[in-house]
DNA sequence: CTCCTAATGTACGAACCAGTACGTTATTTG
DNA sequence: CAAATAACGTACTGGTTCGTACATTAGGAG
């Protein structure tokens, strides 16, 4: 009975700001794609979830395509900017390598829908990433800090030479990354989660030791 | 103007075989949900990519999900027979591992269609794996010889004991599937195609010495 | 206070797509 | 060889889904 006073205050509660629009349909986009894939995704879904409607998500982002190009680039803002908080140039080289893949595989722990994103990008043969100019120029932080760290490895003679700093990224991306990704199949078929708790310290360490392991292996 | 006998010729040269059209059904399929996902996968595309019909995926099939599961079952069949027939019981231990590292590297690197299934299915949080009898109970014969493998090398006193054998397969997976899975996003970003010829017998090297360095490091 | 534009909402359409009703032909069995 | 059944084809539908035409309102500029 009250309403009309309430619709009234609804509507102006609700003002009119653009930025917090597009990120409200970015966050809800973002989870709507990594947990139904580009294709199963809807965008009627999407739009119902928000505040907002349909047409916005067509206002801001064109089409279904161009918003799932700004959710990666928002995903991979986020862990980039971590990266390049890591300081391990004072360390030790076998030590700083540690705390590179233990920053990788808690933040890939703790954002699977990042990781799943990823996957489904690559299903699509990242014809999105390619699209975007703010992704293909996006440097990895990580990399310069991976160079020099394998540098002074080598230097101080505890390191093999024949890797370069890619290698040791993708090996580290690729443990981490599949603990989360392929967590589901490896589940089904050997009936062991990885991503329980019991075996997240574990494999914590283990990435590690891999990676230190072979680095100083001749 | 000769069409009803030709029709006839083509008619009668398309003999009636079950088992020959489920399995031209189950090959295009198979590439299809590859190609483009499960659910960008079209059931009118893979039929008309086929010598049959829609009609005979349904007659065979049912639905769309239970064709991706008779995809997925084949699939994982081929490499389970391939693991099977992996005889290193007469190996150094960490022979063997290598050898093991480079059967799982391989048959990665030349399925890269299976690599893609798994992960489409991963993102479908292997809703059809969970279906389908055959994958529950599909034991990974790679599994018993690494567990060999592994108590042979701790009783020589070569190998570390804080590491399972589904610990080792996770982390050769991980590395040999995330060539094949991520080499897209990768590439976009890092520009460095994994798959290009010049890095494969690199990292075949590489992902055999990760794991031997690490289980002979105590 | 008025005008202009950015922001928002409603309703709809055209294409698409999984699945099916119905009919036909080959092959096997008795 | 007849009857039964397995294998196959055509044409269609009902619901979905991306995208848009059109209408409206808030808020800032002057």
């Amino acid at each position: 009975m009250a309403a009309p006073s309430s619709d009234a205050v609804a509507n102006s509660g609700r003002i009119r700001d653009a930025d917090r629009t597009r990120a409200e349909i970015l966050d809800t986009a973002a989870r709507e794609f990594a947990e139904k894939g580009f294709d199963g995704a809807r965008v009627d879904e999407i739009a119902a979830k928000t505040r907002t409607t349909k047409r916005m998500i067509y206002y801001y982002f064109t089409n279904k395509d161009q918003l799932f190009v700004e959710v990666l680039e928002r995903a991979y803002t986020v862990i980039r900017s971590l990266e390049q908080d890591l300081d391990v140039d004072h360390l030790d080289p076998a030590e700083a390598i540690r705390q590179l893949a233990g920053l990788t595989f808690d933040h890939h722990e703790s954002h699977p829908d990042f990781v799943r994103l990823v996957s489904i990008e690559n299903i699509h043969r990242a014809e999105h990433i390619a699209r975007s100019t703010a992704l293909s120029n996006l440097a990895n932080p990580a990399l310069d800090v991976l160079t020099r760290i394998l540098a002074r490895g080598r230097e101080a003679g505890q390191f093999r030479d024949d890797v370069d700093a890619l290698d040791v990224h993708m090996a580290i991306s690729a443990f981490c990354v599949f603990r989360t990704a392929n967590r589901y199949t490896f589940n089904a078929i050997f009936d062991r989660d990885m991503l329980d708790p019991a075996f997240r310290d574990h494999h914590r360490r283990m990435v590690a030791d891999l990676l230190v392991s072979y680095l100083t292996t001749r």
